[in-house]
Formats: C-alpha cells, sequence, structure tokens
RNA sequence: UGCCGGGUCGUCUAAUGGUAGGACAACGCCCUUUGGAGGCGUCUGCGGAGGUUCGAAUCCUCCCUCGGCAGCCA
C-alpha cells in the first residue's frame, strides 16, 4: 500500500483490490445501478460450509461493506432430495461466526416458488418453454454430444394453451416423477450444451424442510437463480467459474421475462493443497467415519476450523491474503497457517506444558521447597499481565529436549549440559538414568541458584531454553495432535482419492502434562503452549475431569525443519 | 475435431503500452530467557514463436498448455 491520496479516486477500502472491484468502480462511474451495491451469499443445504464458502462469504460481505451496499444471506434450497434443516442452522452459524452482518435479510429461494411459477407461465405464454414427455434418458440421448447438435423433442412444437394445460397438471401432483419436465424452448443446435433446451421445472415428490409438501415440481438451478437475484434486486451475482457457461443462459431467463437483470461474474474458488473442497467429498469422510464428523479439527469445514482453534480473524486475513482472481489456483496450506500464527501470537495467553514427559530431579533442590516464579502471559502483550507457576525439586520436561547424542547444532538439554528453564534457573544434567531397555526414564540435575530468573544476577549464558511443569502441580491432560489429512497435495483429478488418506493426521497423547492455571481453561479460548504451538480446547471431548486440548498449529520451527 | 475461460517467482497475487512489485515459503545474518516473535538481507517469474511500437506481461497472429461443460445437482 502507498501513502499517495489521490482525491477524486476510490478511497482506500473501495479501490482496486481484484478485477471484481474494478468492474464496480466502473458501473459505479456509469451509474448502472443507481448507485446501489447489492451483493449476495447463495449456499445451497446440502453440507457443511468450507473455507472455500469462507473466501466467497468474505468477498461478497467485504464488496457490500466497502461500497456501503446490501449484502443477504440467501438459500438456494431448490432440492428437497439433498437439502436439510441441519445444514441451514450449521450455515448460518457459521456465516454469523465469520462476522457477516445480514440483519434482516436472510432469505429461501423457496420463498420464491410462487413468484417462479408465475414467471414460468409467462415464458409459456410466450412460446419460449413447453412441457417435455421425455424421460431422463431421453433427454440425454436427444442432447448431442459436445461436437454434435442434438435433436428437438417432438413436444417443442405443443400448443400454448396444451403447455398451459399440462404444467397446471405438473404442480398440480397429476404425473409421477421424472415424467415430465418444463424444458426452455432456444436452441437444440447450440454450441454451448446449456442452451440445448434446459429443464426448468422437474418433478420431484418429497417433502421439502421448508416447504412441505406444497410443491411437486422443482425449479432447477438455473433456471432459478437468476430470478432469486432479480427478486432480491441484486447488482453483482458472483459465483465460481463452472458457473460461466451458464450465465449466456442466466442472461436469457432474466432477457426473455423482461425484469430485473443483475450481472453475473465468475471468479476462480479456493483450492487447497493436501485437502479436499468439494461438499461430496467432505460428505462422504463424515458419512462414512472417516473423521468424527463435519466439525473434526482436521476439516476444512468452518466448524471444523474453529473447533481446531482457528480465529474468525484468520480466516479472513487469509481470504484477503488468497485474493481474487479468474485462474485456477491451488493455495498452499502455509498461507493459511501464516495467518492463524500471526493472529494468535497477538493474543494467545502463554503456557507451560509437556506433551512428552520426562521426569527429571534437582538433587539440589530442597525436598518440600514450592517456588512461585512469576511468568509473562505474552510478550506480544504487557496489558495481559503476569502469573505465578510453581517450581519444585521434580519436574517434568519434554523429552525431545534432551538427547544423549545430540547433533550438531542442538542447544538443548545434554549429559554433562546445561540449559535454562523459562523463568527459573539453569540447571545441568548430572546422570541419565536409563531402564532395561536402554531408554531414558529419568534425569538426575543440578541447579543454579545465581541464575534465578529475573533477578539479573547471573553472568552464565547458555544456548537454549526449555519449558517445564513442576510434577507434583502438573495437570495431566489429553492433546491431540493433527496433521494434514490427505498425504498428496492435490486430490482434484484422482479417482482414488480415499487411497491418500494420511493415516498419521490424528496423534492422540492421553498423558501430556500442563501447568496447573489450565484448570480454568475455557472453550473458544486460544493459548499458547510455549515452543510447542497454538492450542485450544476441544468442544466436543474435552470434560471438567479430562481436559482436552487439540493443536490448532505448531509454531514456526526453524531447527527441526533444519535437518 | 465443439463452446467457454485461463496461463506472471516454488505458492497466491499486483502492474491495464513506460523500471515486473507484494505476501507466503525457502535460505542467510542480527536479536532473543519460546530454536517463537521481531529486524535486515538473499533467492527465484511474464508458456513459446512471430508481429505492431521509441517502448509489450499488457495490443495482433499462430502455436503450446491447463480448467470447465453432454444431471430432471448446484
Amino acid at each position: 500500500m502507498s501513502e499517495q491520496h489521490n482525491t477524486g479516486l476510490p478511497s482506500e477500502s473501495t479501490k482496486k483490490k481484484n478485477f471484481i472491484y474494478e468492474i464496480i468502480n466502473e458501473d459505479l462511474e456509469t451509474n448502472k445501478w443507481n448507485g446501489n451495491i447489492h451483493t449476495r451469499f447463495p449456499p445451497e443445504p446440502n453440507g457443511y460450509l468450507h473455507i472455500g464458502h469462507a473466501k466467497s462469504i468474505c468477498l461478497n460481505y467485504g464488496i457490500a461493506k466497502d461500497f456501503q451496499g446490501k449484502f443477504n444471506l440467501r438459500f438456494d434450497d431448490t432440492n428437497p432430495s439433498k437439502e436439510e434443516q441441519e445444514y441451514v442452522d450449521s450455515i448460518i452459524e457459521d456465516a454469523k461466526w465469520l462476522g457477516v452482518e445480514f440483519e434482516d435479510r436472510l432469505f429461501f429461494a423457496s420463498d420464491y416458488f410462487e413468484q417462479m411459477y408465475q414467471f414460468a407461465i409467462g415464458l409459456i405464454k410466450k412460446g419460449k418453454a413447453y412441457v417435455c414427455d421425455l424421460n431422463a434418458d431421453e433427454i440425454r440421448a436427444t442432447r448431442g454430444t459436445l461436437t454434435e447438435p442434438g435433436e428437438e423433442s417432438a413436444d417443442r412444437s405443443r400448443s400454448i394453451e396444451e403447455n398451459l394445460d399440462l404444467f397446471q397438471h405438473m404442480r398440480n401432483g397429476e404425473f409421477k416423477n421424472g415424467e415430465k419436465t418444463l424444458r426452455a424452448k432456444i436452441d437444440m443446435a447450440s454450441p454451448n450444451i446449456n442452451l440445448r433446451d434446459p429443464i426448468m421445472y422437474r418433478i420431484v415428490h418429497e417433502t421439502h424442510q421448508r416447504q412441505g409438501n406444497a410443491w411437486c415440481i422443482y425449479p432447477t438451478y438455473d433456471w432459478a437463480h437468476g430470478l432469486e437475484d432479480s427478486i432480491e434486486k441484486i447488482t453483482h451475482s458472483i459465483c465460481t467459474l463452472e458457473f460461466e457457461n451458464h450465465r449466456p443462459l442466466y442472461d436469457w431467463f432474466l432477457n426473455e421475462l423482461g425484469i430485473y437483470h443483475p450481472q453475473q461474474i465468475e471468479f476462480a474458488r479456493l483450492n487447497l493443497n493436501y485437502t479436499v473442497m468439494s461438499k461430496r467429498k467432505l460428505l462422504q469422510l463424515v458419512k462414512e467415519n472417516y473423521v468424527d464428523g463435519w466439525d473434526d479439527p482436521r476439516m476444512p469445514t468452518i466448524s471444523g476450523l474453529r473447533r481446531r482453534g482457528y480465529s474468525s480473524e484468520a480466516l479472513r486475513d487469509f481470504a484477503e491474503t488468497v485474493g481474487v482472481a479468474k485462474r485456477d489456483a491451488l493455495t498452499d496450506i502455509s498461507l493459511l497457517e501464516f495467518s492463524i500464527r500471526n493472529d494468535l501470537n497477538k493474543r494467545a495467553q502463554r503456557v507451560m506444558a509437556v506433551l512428552r514427559p520426562l521426569k527429571i530431579v534437582l538433587t539440589n533442590y530442597p525436598e518440600d521447597k514450592v517456588e512461585e516464579l512469576e511468568a509473562v502471559n505474552n510478550p506480544e502483550d504487557a496489558a495481559m499481565g503476569k502469573r505465578n507457576i510453581p517450581f519444585s525439586r521434580e519436574l517434568f520436561i519434554e523429552q525431545t529436549d534432551f538427547i544423549e547424542n545430540p547433533p550438531k547444532g542442538f542447544h538443548r538439554l545434554v549429559p554433562g549440559g546445561e540449559v535454562r528453564l523459562r523463568y527459573a534457573y539453569i540447571i545441568k544434567c548430572d546422570k541419565v538414568i536409563k531402564n532395561e531397555n536402554g531408554e531414558v526414564v529419568e534425569l538426575r540435575c543440578s541447579f543454579d541458584p545465581e541464575t534465578k530468573s529475573g533477578t539479573g544476577t547471573s553472568a552464565k549464558k547458555v544456548k537454549g531454553t526449555i519449558h517445564w511443569v513442576s510434577a507434583l502441580q502438573a495437570v495431566p491432560v489429553e492433546v491431540r495432535l493433527y496433521d494434514r489429512l490427505f498425504t498428496i497435495e492435490n486430490l482434484a483429478s484422482d479417482e482414488n482419492w480415499l487411497n491418500f488418506l494420511n493415516p498419521h493426521s490424528l496423534e492422540i497423547i492421553d498423558d501430556a502434562l500442563v501447568e496447573p492455571s489450565l484448570q480454568n481453561a475455557k472453550i473458544g479460548e486460544h493459548i499458547q503452549f510455549e515452543r510447542n504451538g497454538y492450542f485450544c480446547l476441544d468442544s466436543k471431548f474435552s470434560t471438567q475431569e479430562k481436559l482436552v486440548f487439540n493443536r490448532t498449529v505448531t509454531l514456526k520451527d526453524s531447527w527441526t525443519s533444519k535437518k
């Protein structure tokens, strides 16, 4: 961002962020929409929202906010066989959590069904739509191919009166599923297959989660979507690239109807490496129990990321970072991780927790002495204050912070070596105790009383500082470590995507130890386990008796990555 | 051999006929009682070939290449 202030040009928030802002700024200049800007997010309630939807929500809501326009949340509930109330509820919850405000503009496409029906009658009367008797197989067979035109249905020439009558009977429920359809009369030879007399209504005898049994004919996406946008006076109907080929149809319907006509604009959907982003695949992971639900912390769903410990701020920042363009992209997950680290670093309470404990005994420290040592809650934010942590003769440190035969450059604890215990003393490893298998089970160390943290009396310097917990006061907890859900970057084109599930995507440690202050941890809090990463209480499995922590993300590690 | 839309550092994204820049990643140095954070620095890119122009990522032509489309899904 430069410091130039060009009076007369769009303000900071409305200036060109991407090609869509460019279009909107042009529209504003030409007064195309009388100064109105109105966007929408139109999910089908057939699954939970994922981070790709978050990108779209942020885009649409961001535009409304930046241009002082309006934003609608609209459910595109036109297919009762795939949609459920549970999904409606989760989508509203996730959208709100993301921070979007739609005030009273929560809409349902199904509330427009009667209006759509009347529009369809208008098209029939104009000779632009007809009831077709062809079944699904026949329609497919007569659609032609990518390189050959289709054939016209014999019903194409039905009279307007007959079409009107038949359509009424369709609505009345006098036909079985699939027996008849209403089709637009466009062009069976169009090089764009979407224009080869597309279906507007199909018969589905099924209970709609909102409309009950009021309807047995349901509008298809192509027919319904432009109408929804038109009814709501949307100005910019933003959707993903796969609808590009549908735009001529979107325009055709609205032009033939002669009604308010929003502009459809397509952008590239978000893809993240090492995960999947299609609702179909996510549903399969849930249904077949590869994960413990839509909100499994390994899922790229908004609810999964939330349970994992991601903040809505981080998600919004990420959406901003990935940008908006028309080219297909596969975004590196490290971009997301940067956003969450960046956010949590500023506000997460620091705490000491030992994931894989190794006992140490300070042989020269008094048997029953307990010191209360002062620790900083967040070095990034002094306002977060300080706390005391207990220190005593028997402690636990991280197993990985001691190596008997260390590699070059390792500056933690080694036999005969010294290291600082965070907020406490410098200790020296005097003796290594092993079990019959030769595994290190305990260290005998001595501490240097002159090196107490904060006293400034020590001239001694050590290269490493490690975290620890006091054995007596430490609280045993369960910790869940997550890794990428899949082992390969790009699963988009692979039919055997399930073969690439990462068997180590979840690791459960049931005997981790945390400092006593964590007894009071609350669900929704973001906490940094020093040197280990950011964690949060698991909203599903954590109980008062057994705290369960999820690792949101590790800290950036410039040591292990070096090896 | 159809139609539509794309190809800029490893990744994402700017530059709209006038010095190819930012972020992430990586690497190096400094600093550090988190091998965190922070600071400084380095690194690498216009798919190709022609053309127009004083000047092309940008305009034109051809080629290569990637994605989407043949649901009564969205």
